[in-house]
DNA sequence: CTAGCGGTTGGAACCGGTTGCAATTTCCCG
DNA sequence: CGGGAAATTGCAACCGGTTCCAACCGCTAG
C-alpha cells in the first residue's frame, strides 16, 4: 500500500532495475546493493504488487475455485483439501460461489478478467456445456466430481462413479436383500446418472433382484427426506435396503424412516456415498462409500 | 488471455483511449465509436484486465476472507453466506485458509501484494496479536465471530457471546436444574471466555445453583467428545445440564453421553451454540442458542 | 600493459490499461 | 450560414513493476 519500487530505489540509492533484481530470485545482484535494498524495503514496510509485475511476467499465481455446493458438509472438506494445496503449492484461491448467487456477470469472463492461470472446477451439478465453456477458454481447467470417462471432454478427476453404484449394490445384495432401491440427488447430475447405471447393472446381473429408482431434487437433507416420505406414502412396498447418493441425502432418507416408526437398518438399509466427516459420528453411524478426497 | 486494449483498437480503427472509454461507464464516448469497439471487442473476446486498470484506479475489487476453520460445518454456511455477499457487490473472495496449513509466507504481507481493498476474518480462535496486526495494516479490517466490546481495537462483527452464555444458563435453570455445567472450546478463544462469564454470571445471579467448567482442545466433534467422555469418567458427578460452546461440541459430547447409557435430554441436558442447519435435523435434533448469520 | 571475461548496474522500453489535456467534431441557435 | 458551447477524440504521460541491452566494474592471463 503506497511504498513502491521508486521509494525504495530512492531510499537505497540504487536503480529501479537493482530493487526489482533483489525481490526476484535468480537475478544478478550483488550481495551489497541486496542488502541496501532489503535494508531500504523493511524500513518503508515494502511489499511488491503482484498485479503489477504480472503485467510483465503473465504471472498471478492466482487460482479459480468454482463450486455451487455451499450446502452439503462434504464441501467445507473438499474447500479445505482445496485451498491448503493451492496454497502449499504457492497459488491463491479466488473462490466463486456459483449456487443462486448473482455473480453479476459471467463468471468465465470474470475469472479471465482476473488473469487466473488455472480453474478448478468442484461440482458434480453444473451443467456440462458450462464445464466445456470453462475448460475451452485457455486455460487451464480441471473439473472435479465431473463424470469418469475414457474420452473426457475436460480434464477431470473423478470417482468412478458407475464403479461406486455397484459396489454399493453387492454391499445391499451381499446382506441378503433382493428388493434393493437407488434414491439418487438431480437425475440431470452425470454423478446421480452413472451411480445409478452402476447400481442398476451389478443388481441386474443377480437373480431374482428387484430395483426400483426414485431421484431427490437436491443433494440435501431436505430433499433425501421428502424423497423418502414420499416412498413411504406411496402405493409400492419399499425396498429392504437402498443405496442413496450422498450422505446428507441418507441422513435426510434415515430422519423420514425413524419418523414412520421404521429401523435402520433392522426394518430397512441404507447406505450413503462420499463418507463425509459426520458420517462416523457415533449419532449418525452411517454406512458409505468412502470417497478419497485427499 | 492474450488479446489486448490495443488489438482491439486497431481492428476497430480507434485510438486505444476509446477502447478503454468503452469499457469504462461514465466516459464520454459516441454511440458510433461504441459500437465499433463492442464489434471488434465480441470478434476478437477481448476481456479488460482487471490487474492491468487496478494500476491507476487502485481498485481490484478484491477482498481477502480469512479463516482458520475448515472443519466445523457452521463455517460452510459462513462462507456461504460471505461469498454470496462479496459477489453480490461486485467483489471477489480471495480465500485464505489459516488452519495448519502451509501458507509459505505471511498471510498479510500476501494479502498486502495482492492489494486487496479489504479483509474479513472469520474466526473466534486466531490469536488477537494476530487480528490486530491485520487491523493495523492500512488495509480496511472486519473481525467477525470476534469479541464483542464497547471499544474494540478492530472493527467487529460479533454476537455478543456473554449475553449468549446468560441465556443458555437460564434456559438451563428453567428447566429445574441446579447443578450445571459449562463445557466450551478451547480456553484461549476470546468466544469461549465470553460465554463462559456470561454463564457464570447468570447462573450465580440464582440462589443454590452450583456450576462447573471445563473445556474441550477445539470447536470439533472429537474434542467435545473426548471431553465429556473425562467428565464422565471422573470422580465429580455429572452436572444435570450443560451448556456446550458449540453445536459440533454438543453431538461429540451427547455420543459420549448415549455410548455411557445416559438419555438425552432425560438424565443430561445439552443445549448447543450457533444453531448450524444440521441442528434441526431429525436425527440430531439439538436444543441450541441461534446465531444469526445472514 | 592490455585484452578478455564474468558479474553487476542503470537506462529505456514495455506489460495492459487510465486519464488530463488540447484539438477536433458535432450540435444548436440566432 | 456563422459562432460558440458541448461532446468526442487522440496524444502522451503515468500506474508499479520487469527485462533487454549496453556500459561498466574488477580481475586474471598472456
Amino acid at each position: 500500500m503506497g511504498t513502491t519500487l521508486k521509494d525504495v530505489a530512492v531510499l537505497a540509492g540504487v536503480s529501479r532495475s537493482a530493487v526489482s533484481r533483489t525481490f526476484t530470485d535468480g537475478a544478478s545482484v550483488s550481495d551489497r546493493t541486496r542488502r541496501k535494498v532489503m535494508e531500504a524495503a523493511d524500513a518503508l514496510g515494502y511489499r511488491p504488487s503482484i498485479f503489477a509485475s504480472s503485467l510483465t511476467t503473465r504471472r498471478t499465481r492466482l487460482i479459480g475455485l468454482v463450486s455451487d455446493n455451499f450446502k452439503n458438509p462434504i464441501f467445507l472438506e473438499v474447500f479445505d483439501q482445496f485451498t491448503r494445496a493451492i496454497q502449499a503449492a504457492g497459488y491463491r484461491p479466488l473462490l466463486v460461489n456459483l449456487g443462486e448467487a448473482d455473480l453479476g456477470s459471467d463468471p468465465l469472463e470474470m475469472l479471465q478478467s482476473y488473469s487466473v492461470e488455472g480453474i478448478v472446477i468442484a461440482s458434480s451439478t453444473l451443467p456440462p456445456e458450462m464445464v466445456l465453456s470453462f475448460a475451452q477458454s485457455q486455460i487451464p481447467t480441471v473439473h472435479t466430481f465431473g463424470r469418469y470417462s475414457q474420452a473426457p471432454q475436460v480434464d477431470t478427476l473423478a470417482v468412478n462413479n458407475e464403479g461406486c453404484g455397484g459396489l454399493a449394490a453387492k454391499a445391499l445384495l451381499a446382506r441378503g436383500y433382493k428388493r434393493i432401491g437407488f434414491l439418487g440427488g438431480p437425475e440431470s447430475a452425470t454423478s446421480t446418472q452413472d451411480r445409478q447405471a452402476g447400481f442398476k447393472q451389478a443388481a441386474l446381473a443377480e437373480e431374482g433382484v428387484e430395483i426400483s429408482t426414485s431421484y431427490a431434487s437436491a443433494y440435501s437433507f431436505e430433499a433425501g427426506r421428502a424423497e423418502m416420505k414420499r416412498l413411504i406414502a406411496g402405493a409400492a412396498p419399499l425396498a429392504q435396503g437402498y443405496f442413496c447418493g450422498d450422505d446428507v441425502l441418507s441422513v435426510g432418507a434415515i430422519s423420514a424412516l425413524k419418523e414412520a416408526g421404521l429401523s435402520v437398518p433392522d426394518d430397512v438399509g441404507i447406505i450413503g456415498f462420499n463418507d463425509m466427516a459426520m458420517a462416523s459420528w457415533q449419532n449418525i453411524a452411517l454406512t458409505t462409500v468412502h470417497q478419497p478426497l485427499e
